[in-house]
RNA sequence: GCCCCUAUAGCUCAGUUGGUAGAGCAUCUGAUUUGUAAUCAGAGGGUCUGCGGUUCAAGUCCGUAUGGGGGCACCA
């Protein structure tokens, strides 16, 4: 029989049979709770659920206990085997965690030297061993006292942190890979010779803080891959060599799109490529937020420190903010500004011109917005962390009653965007009320409502990060991943009850009295840098016509050719085509050569047959093959492709 | 910010146990007028990231700073 175990926000599990349906489990827990299931336990594997999941449906599980060895009770037993081999050879080391992740594990260790790769091959052999040794893994269950008692005693100061961090009453499994020892909730195989011997591999070492608390120590975190088989295993390294290939930051610098230097670390130099992707993007965005009932603005760049105090951030985020101190009088006088880290207050500044009425609201307001923020080192990572960078920004004022609607609009509007720019699905994630909060609670039950409600009727799977959200109200983040499968936040949606009233932000109601509006932060992109180093990896570099740098290059066969090169080039450019001519004197396949590298999306390969016949011989990017075409209908073919998508 | 790794020509890299640098591509100059993924020949190009130390001698060893990579923390 499968047993499923449904693990819940507030930590509740609940056991059930396989072959249920969320019905079912609604009737015998609370509709509430059933709905909010995050994530589900078979037979020890894990699975994140996914909703919303229409009541009647069977909550399908996958059973891998039927076909073979599970993926996590591999990983699992590699955990400890990885544990005990290094005790083995260290055995002044003191052991943490190790938790089964994506592909594979890892395992924290608290050691005085650094692991080194030579180590790592080290441990990977005895683990081999322990294989070999086929040890019999056993279990007993303990009382919290006899395990604190065991682990002081052997000097494992980590695991008695650990069992006095578990609930009172619950009594901790023990298990034993030969004789070696560490507890956790199991299941594990029942020898150690069940785990493929040639499907694992070390990779690499880290360091992680632990307990992921900054003021405790620093361990070393060892990573390893491992899968069913050899080939299972060879077939996912290949994937990471392939993926490695679509990096941003390579494809950056292949398609000569941006630069980054040391004297401006986190900041973008962007090329003529790269800009003009930034621009195709800006281009469609503006068209798309305009017909969707933005305004746009521009607001400034510097701002006295005076506007960060009243809105709060000159207390809470100074130390990751860009000062700029100007000498003002000349003799000393300094008058302090900050660079903006982000546009709320200078949107409230807008929005605080002029008496607003309630039928002014939903007033909303957009901006591409610069924005400089002292990112940590350790913290950057080409273009998708950076210390300046520009948000597709924009602030909705509404009413508390108009907040769902605006959520829904804004869903509509991401979605098309993101589906315009390649991107079908995206994780959604929900963030609900933190501890530390402004705002009554009768307030953020009605945003959280708002929120959820929205993203349900709209039908998208979501995951809730209970307690999450920003001390200012509830959020959506909307997040995709790069090609090595890191996931970056994107677009957000969230709603904020504080900045209007710290900035005094009001509106004059139907009843002529004075009201706050709500304040919704929202972005699609997030940022222009992060969104077009998603695009450049999800794409590998291979832009959709209408965002390449270079859409068309015109390439000349022989020199008695380049006029009508010239005048093929004149009319796509007079089309409105990014286009280029390539009448240097070289062979036609070094050429295509060339410019297929470079990713162009079409080549126009044009010789004595095409001028006279005015056409051009066409060649798209991933197809060899070649259609001859009239110069008309290629003005208008790629007329027509160089059109952003209008998203209707 | 923290841990580990790392820095040689525009790019990708080689440089053996320390004896003051090399390849391919790119660039430039010739020749070649070419039909859909690299035409041939020649030339130029490096304070080996900065600073300090050890040594008769440092690209190579040590320290340090900075940048980069992988993580962790952070992302009000």
């Amino acid at each position: 029989m499968v047993q499923i175990s449904l693990t819940f926000p507030d930590g509740n599990v609940r056991r059930c049979d396989a072959g249920i349906t969320a019905a079912d489990v609604a009737a015998s827990i609370s509709p509430s709770l059933a709905k909010k299931a995050i994530s589900a336990q078979v037979n020890g594997a894990h699975y994140d659920l996914q909703w919303p999941i229409p009541a009647d449906a069977t909550i399908a599980i996958n059973t891998m206990a039927d076909d073979g060895p599970a993926l996590e009770l591999i990983r699992h037993d590699l955990a400890h085997i990885m544990a005990r081999a290094v005790q083995d050879i260290w055995p002044e080391v003191k052991v943490t965690i190790g938790p089964v992740r994506d592909y594979g594990w890892f395992y924290d260790f608290d050691r005085a030297e650094p692991f080194s790769s030579d180590d790592l091959g080290a441990i990977e052999t005895r683990m081999k061993q322990i294989i070999a040794a086929r040890d019999p893994v056993r279990t007993e269950v303990w009382d919290r006292a006899r395990a604190i008692a065991f682990y002081e005693a052997k000097g494992e100061p980590f695991k008695v942190e650990l069992i006095n961090r578990i609930p009172a009453g619950e009594d901790l499994r023990m298990y034993w890979h030969g004789d070696w020892q560490d507890f956790c909730r199991g299941p594990h195989f029942q020898h150690t010779g069940q785990v493929p011997s040639d499907a694992f591999k070390l990779t690499h070492v880290a360091g992680a803080y632990w307990l992921g608390d900054a003021s405790r120590p620093m361990l070393q975190r060892i990573y390893g891959l491992a899968f069913k088989n050899r080939d299972d295993l060879k077939a996912h390294q290949t994937m990471l060599e392939e993926a490695a290939k679509r990096d941003h930051r390579k494809l950056g610098r292949e398609m000569e799109l941006f630069h980054l230097q040391e004297e401006a670390p986190g900041m973008v130099f962007w090329h003529p490529n790269g800009w003009t992707v930034y621009r195709a993007l800006e281009d469609y965005m503006r068209g798309r937020q305009r017909r969707a009932g933005y305004k746009e603005i521009k607001t400034p760049q510097v701002v006295d420190r005076v506007l960060w105090e009243k809105s709060g951030h000159w207390e809470a985020y100074r130390e990751n903010m860009f000062i700029v101190e100007v000498d003002e009088d000349g003799e000393g006088g300094k008058r302090i500004n900050a660079l903006k880290p982000m546009n709320c207050p200078c949107h409230v500044q807008v929005y605080n011109q002029g008496l607003k009425s309630y039928r002014d609201l939903p007033l909303r307001l957009a901006e591409f917005g610069s924005c400089h923020r002292y990112e940590s080192s350790g913290s950057m990572h080409g273009l998708m962390r950076v210390r300046g960078f520009t948000q597709d920004d924009g602030h909705i004022f509404c009413t508390e009653d108009q907040l769902e609607s605006e959520c829904m609009a804004f869903l509509a509007l991401l979605s098309s965007v993101y589906k315009d720019l390649g991107f079908d699905k995206f994780d959604i994630k929900f963030s609900t009320r933190p501890d530390v909060r402004v705002g009554s609670d009768e307030v953020w039950d009605k945003a959280e409502a708002a929120l959820e409600g929205a993203i349900i009727k709209a039908g998208y799977p979501y995951t809730i990060n209970p307690g999450d959200g920003a001390f200012y109200g509830p959020k959506l983040d909307f997040k995709l991943t790069d090609a090595i499968g890191r996931e970056w936040q994107c677009g957000t949606f969230q709603a904020d009850f504080n900045l209007p009233v710290r900035l005094d932000a009001e509106f004059v109601g139907d009843d002529g009295a004075k009201h706050r509006p709500v304040m919704l932060h929202r972005a699609i992109l997030g940022s222009f840098e992060r969104f077009i180093g998603i695009l450049i990896e999800n794409y590998a570099g291979k832009l959709p016509f209408w965002l390449a740098p270079r859409q068309v290059v015109v390439a000349g066969i022989v020199s008695d050719a380049d006029d009508y090169v010239h005048e093929v080039v004149a009319a796509l450019q007079k089309a409105g085509v990014r286009a280029e001519a390539d009448i240097r004197n070289e062979k036609i396949n070094y050429k295509v050569r060339e410019h297929s590298v470079g990713k162009v999306p079409v080549i126009l390969a044009v010789g004595m047959k095409e001028m006279a016949e005015r056409s051009v011989s066409v060649r798209r990017l991933g197809d060899t093959r070649t259609e001859t075409i009239g110069f008309d209908q290629a003005l208008a073919t790629f007329g027509f492709e160089a059109l952003p998508p209008s998203g209707d």
